[in-house]
DNA sequence: AAGACCGACAACCGCTTTTAT
DNA sequence: AATAAAAGCGGTTGTCGGTCT
C-alpha cells in the first residue's frame, strides 16, 4: 500500500487565492519547479503538492496561452485526437501554450458537441449510420477506434497502429480535412532497440520520438 | 423575480509510469 | 531485481455564471 502523497489533513481545498498563487510563483521562481511534494511546505502553502503540480503546470506557468482557440488549433486537436485517442497530455504538446487540461475540457465542452452534432462520433471519428454514407474512400479498413487503442497502451507496433489511425480517419470524416501522414525519423525498430532496458509501450515510443526531435511526430496537413 | 437548467472550466482523485534507492 | 516515492495522466466532479421558463 503507498501512502498519499500527501498529508490530507490541514490542506486547503478548491479555487486557489491570489495569496496562494503569488507564493507558488515566487518559490518557482527561486527555487524551480519540481519536488512537488515537498513545495508545498517549503513554500508556506496548505496545499496537496499534486494540487501545487496541476496550478502550475496549467494556470501559472509562463507562456500559457489563455482564452479562445483558434480555428486551426480545432482542427489540429480533430485530427491528433483521431490519431492519438485520448491522450491529451501528446495533443496538448502539439498546440504551443495549451495544457492538456485546457484541451481535454475544450474537447468535451466544445469539439464533441460539435462533431456529434455533425453526425460524427467524437470516439472515432466515424459516420454515425443514420447519415448518408459519404463517398467512398479509397482507403477501405475493418473499423478500429482510436478510444479502443486509447484504452489499451500496450500495442505492439505503434507505427501500424498510427497507420490504421490515420486510414480510419481518411474514410471516415469527409466534412474534415483529415489527411495526415505520420513520418517518424527513423523505423519504429530504432526506438525500439533505444530502449532494450525498458518495457515498451506507445507512450515510451511516442515520448521517445518527441525527444529525440522536437517534430517527430509530422503532419502534412 | 426566482428557480431550474446547462455549459464551461478549475480542481480533485485514483491509477499508471518513471525514477531513485 | 525489488520496492517506495515522485511525477504524470486521464476521468470525473464541483462550482459558477449565463440563459431559459
Amino acid at each position: 500500500m503507498r501512502k498519499p502523497c500527501c498529508d490530507k489533513e490541514g490542506t486547503n481545498k478548491g479555487a486557489w487565492s491570489k495569496q496562494e498563487d503569488q507564493k507558488l510563483i515566487d518559490y518557482i521562481r527561486t527555487h524551480g519547479a519540481g519536488r512537488w511534494c515537498s513545495l508545498p511546505k517549503a513554500a508556506g502553502l496548505h496545499r496537496c503538492g499534486k494540487s501545487c503540480r496541476l496550478r502550475w503546470i496549467n494556470y501559472l506557468r509562463p507562456n500559457i496561452k489563455r482564452g479562445n482557440f483558434a480555428q486551426d488549433e480545432e482542427d489540429l486537436i480533430i485530427k491528433l485526437h483521431a490519431l492519438l485517442g485520448n491522450r491529451w497530455s501528446l495533443i496538448a504538446g502539439r498546440l504551443p501554450g495549451r495544457t492538456d487540461n485546457e484541451v481535454k475540457n475544450y474537447w468535451n465542452s466544445h469539439i464533441r458537441r460539435k462533431l456529434i452534432k455533425m453526425g460524427i462520433d467524437p470516439n472515432n471519428h466515424k459516420l454515425h449510420q443514420t447519415f448518408p454514407v459519404p463517398k467512398p474512400c479509397h482507403i477501405s479498413r475493418p473499423a478500429s477506434t482510436a478510444q479502443s487503442s486509447a484504452n489499451n497502451d500496450r500495442i505492439s507496433d505503434t507505427h501500424s497502429c498510427l497507420a490504421e489511425e490515420t486510414a480510419t480517419t481518411l474514410s471516415s470524416t469527409p466534412h474534415l480535412n483529415l489527411d495526415l501522414t505520420i513520418a517518424f525519423p527513423s523505423s519504429p525498430a530504432h526506438a525500439l532497440l533505444q530502449h532494450k532496458s525498458k518495457p515498451t509501450t506507445t507512450r515510451n515510443i511516442i515520448h521517445d520520438h518527441q525527444d529525440s526531435a522536437p517534430t517527430g511526430l509530422l503532419l502534412f496537413l
